[in-house]
DNA sequence: AAGCCGGGGCA
DNA sequence: TGCCCAGGCTT
């Protein structure tokens, strides 16, 4: 592997550095997203809820969250006053159910630390939960307008397709060649619509499939397009196959509702409320059977019914109640199905 | 550096 | 089915 300086000098044979911003803000400016409904008021609390709320997740899946988010929570006070089955209620079904502990503790460490007012300072934003170097970036450019870089899945594959770059997306070896890159190409002025443009011509052109050239500003000059290799790029490292587990929890039903306990925050699905999970398989012919696949393994689950000893842990919702707890969606689906 | 953490959309 | 997504945290 070469050189930082070697890219940044091949990327400069490409486009230099004026001439990519300004095509990119003027882009943005034409064709680019300007009524997501967190950009209506640059308020940097709608761009912290969005920011989280679009880790690994896609604008269209956000929206309906994002707007549900602000009723309840109109203001960072309001989030660091509510309750955390409150937080986890209105974020299920979200997924990464992490985040939202991170946006929870995140708005009460902006309330204790900085009187409410989310901080543009990169190094105070880089203290609060959930906030990594995408986000410092993001929060910056899109809340404060400023000069800030950022690197996302979006502008990893429109920087190794422009320039042809070699680097494995999903190595996290490779991140410090897509931020040499990223902070060498942000302008010093219009930091919000330059990384705007970034997103948007990841999202609407340079997709991962069926990438829109005809319509892209950098058509004329971008390497795999002149090479007619877009597709080759972003090259990527071959995954793992993921495995299978084998889960198996309890049932604990009767006219009362069904027993649910709280999760621990160290699982999947932290701190959601869930049928109780068995050590092993239970006696006797299964209630039921479900299939769940996350990131990085497959869930295979069997349920039976059992009545469980009492324990002040344990919370006991109706049938109908349901949607008033926060569960993951797999068991909201399999709890479903008994009703009917 | 690698593993962990969901769910939806789409080919 | 497999891949992708406005990544961050933990070990």
């Amino acid at each position: 592997m070469q050189s930082i300086d070697f890219y940044i000098q091949k990327a400069c044979s490409v486009v230099a550095a004026d001439d990519f911003a300004k095509q990119v803000i003027q882009w943005q400016q034409v064709h680019g997203r300007n009524n997501l409904p967190w950009q209506t008021e640059n308020n940097p609390y709608h761009v912290l809820v969005s920011e989280l709320m679009l880790q690994q997740t896609q604008v269209q899946t956000v929206i309906p969250y994002f707007n549900r988010w602000l009723e309840r929570f109109p203001d960072v006070q309001s989030l660091a006053d509510a309750p955390e089955d409150d937080v986890m209620q209105l974020w299920q079904g979200l997924g990464y159910y992490r985040r939202a502990r991170n946006l929870h503790a995140a708005a009460m460490t902006v309330v204790e630390h900085y009187q409410g007012k989310i901080p543009e300072n990169a190094d105070q934003l880089r203290e609060i939960p959930g906030v990594g170097p995408y986000t410092v970036g993001a929060i910056r450019a899109f809340a404060f307008d400023a000069s800030a870089a950022i690197v996302d899945g979006n502008v990893k594959r429109l920087f190794a397709r422009l320039f042809s770059l070699p680097f494995l997306v999903n190595k996290s070896s490779f991140d410090r060649y897509f931020w040499a890159l990223a902070e060498h190409y942000t302008p010093q002025s219009n930091g919000r619509r330059f990384a705007q443009g970034l997103l948007d011509l990841g999202a609407t052109i340079c997709k991962p499939t069926q990438p829109q050239c005809g319509d892209c500003p950098f058509r004329l000059t971008c390497r795999s397009y002149q090479d007619n290799t877009v597709t080759d790029f972003p090259k990527r490292a071959e995954k793992k196959a993921t495995p299978t587990r084998s889960g198996y929890f309890a049932l604990d039903i009767n006219d009362a509702g069904i027993l649910l306990l709280k999760r621990g925050s160290d699982s999947v699905w932290p701190n959601l409320w869930c049928l109780p999970e068995l050590e092993a398989a239970a006696q006797g012919t299964p209630d039921g059977h479900f299939k769940h696949t996350f990131s990085h393994y497959k869930l295979h689950a069997t349920v039976w019914r059992q009545t469980l000893a009492p324990s002040q842990h344990y919370r006991r919702v109706a049938l109908t109640d349901l949607d008033s707890v926060g569960l993951p969606a797999p068991i909201r689906t399999y709890l479903q199905q008994i009703n009917t």
